[in-house]
DNA sequence: AACCTCACG
DNA sequence: ACGTACGTGAGGTTC
């Protein structure tokens, strides 16, 4: 198979010798919906993984219960709208920002806080009417509003839609030729974006169900992106932290604050969180101020105390930064690249944001190939070890099975090591993958 | 088809 | 002075 899948790559690359290549094939030729593309992302780097035959069975839906939310969905919907309605004196298309906009901002002359999108129209995403919240009640509505549409439309009545007569199963794309990190993304539908943040929309994951006779096995890689961010740096307090097995937002916490870890509060604990995830991000003092509500000087504080107690990050920060302006591009640990042909562009707003990819790439990258590797090795001793159970969904540090009962206690085993020792990262900084069981996808978490 | 919004990691 | 957090896919509206 992947002599073959050689051949073909070859000629691609005559074409085209940096840019991620492609091969698609039908993973299984009874199946129309049922495909899977393999790609060889950098054939100069063989150490890239690439996933190629891996057998991918769908996953069960209960449809059932899809169509009863369905119905509760729509009656809380049409509450909302007509709660909505009742505070504007008038109706319109809810589901329209520009007519929404016009009625908030005009015709019930709310202070729209200035931000515009940048076709001129009033923005009312969920962030700007967040803050109108205490403005006016009617914000609430249409915030309800926004979510049960949107969990109506995008998954409980579109999902069944897609399920396969033959197999009666649910069958995704993934494609390994699309995110430019080395990332899987999903599609047809998209299984990597079901809810689960909010209460209303977490249930829907009960829908996914498993085969007769087994259970739903789900493992997810704890705070990957933080123990690559550790390993390439190579801060020592941040692996130390890793090692010691201690809450990674509870510690920072504790570093950026200057208190005992037993005295971190929950606002200081959220806001370490916030920054360990901003600066995977390159995210600026501005960012996080808007992220947290808190002022701009505030956040500086947090961003300098944070990188004086982890100042190798700060160090890996520019480091990547400079690599990618001498080479043009940076890479995984795995040799994976990313070009950024940006790094050097005069506009610095253009520059920035190829500066923040130098930044995330590597970790993003290096969590994607970790997982690639997690998914060869755990289907392969599925299978020397003859067992039933399935690998069914990639969701960027989760794979989810469909287990046959008699065979969790083994699964699960064979899973998190297969998940824990796909790769081994610089300074021993160590890998945690957590399972959890259940009788749909909601439970297993 | 572009735009806006929003679902996930 | 400037813009300001990475990576995706999808549904509804508007043109």
């Amino acid at each position: 198979m992947r002599d073959i899948a050689l051949e073909e790559i070859k000629e691609y690359a005559a074409e085209d010798a940096d840019v991620t290549l492609q091969l698609k094939h039908a993973f299984d030729p009874l199946l129309d919906k049922q495909e899977v593309r393999n790609v060889f992302q950098d054939i100069e780097n063989p150490l890239v993984p690439v996933l190629v035959d891996i057998e991918y069975e769908g996953v069960g839906v209960d449809v059932e219960f899809l169509r009863d939310y369905s119905v509760a969905l729509e009656r809380d919907i049409r509450i909302a709208e007509e709660n909505v309605f009742n505070h504007a004196g008038v109706k319109f298309n809810l589901g329209s920002p520009m007519q929404l906009g016009k009625i908030l901002f005009e015709h019930m002359k709310i202070d729209p806080g200035a931000k515009k999108t940048k076709t001129g129209q009033y923005a009312t995403g969920e962030d700007i009417l967040a803050k109108l919240r205490n403005k006016h009640q009617v914000v609430e509505d249409i915030l309800v509003y926004r979510e049960l549409s949107k969990l109506k439309s995008t998954y409980v009545d579109a999902l069944p839609t897609l399920i396969n007569p033959r197999t009666g199963r649910l069958h995704t794309s993934f494609n390994q030729a699309v995110a430019v990190t080395g990332r899987l993304s999903s599609n047809n539908p998209n299984l990597q974006n079901i809810p689960i943040k909010t209460d209303r929309g977490r249930e829907i994951r009960k829908a996914f169900i498993p085969r007769e006779g087994c259970v739903l096995l789900s493992a997810d890689y704890s705070q990957i992106e933080l123990r690559i961010v550790a390993a390439i740096s190579g801060d020592e307090n941040m692996i130390a932290a890793f090692k010691e097995n201690k809450d990674i937002h509870t510690a920072t916490a504790a570093k950026v604050y200057g208190v005992a870890e037993t005295d971190v509060t929950v606002d200081m604990r959220r806001a370490a969180k916030a920054v360990n995830f901003g600066i995977i991000y390159g995210q600026s003092a501005f960012g996080l101020a808007e992220n947290l509500g808190i002022s701009r000087s505030e956040a500086k504080t947090i961003i300098d105390n944070y990188f004086t107690q982890y100042p190798s990050v700060k160090g890996y920060m520019d480091t990547s930064i400079n690599f990618a302006k001498k080479h043009g591009y940076v890479q995984t640990l795995l040799g994976r690249k990313r070009w950024l042909r940006d790094i050097y562009s005069a506009n610095q707003t253009v520059r920035g944001y190829a500066e923040r990819n130098a930044i995330n790439m590597p970790v993003q990258g290096t969590a994607a190939d970790m997982i690639k590797m997690a998914m060869i090795n755990v289907h392969k001793a599925l299978k020397t070890n003859g067992l039933r159970t399935k690998m069914i969904l990639q969701v960027h540090d989760e794979l989810v099975f469909d287990v046959p009962e008699d065979e969790v206690d083994t699964a699960r085993e064979i899973i998190r090591d297969g998940m824990q020792s796909a790769m081994a990262l610089p300074h021993y900084v160590p890998i945690n993958a957590e399972t959890g069981t259940g009788n749909n996808w909601l439970e297993a978490h």
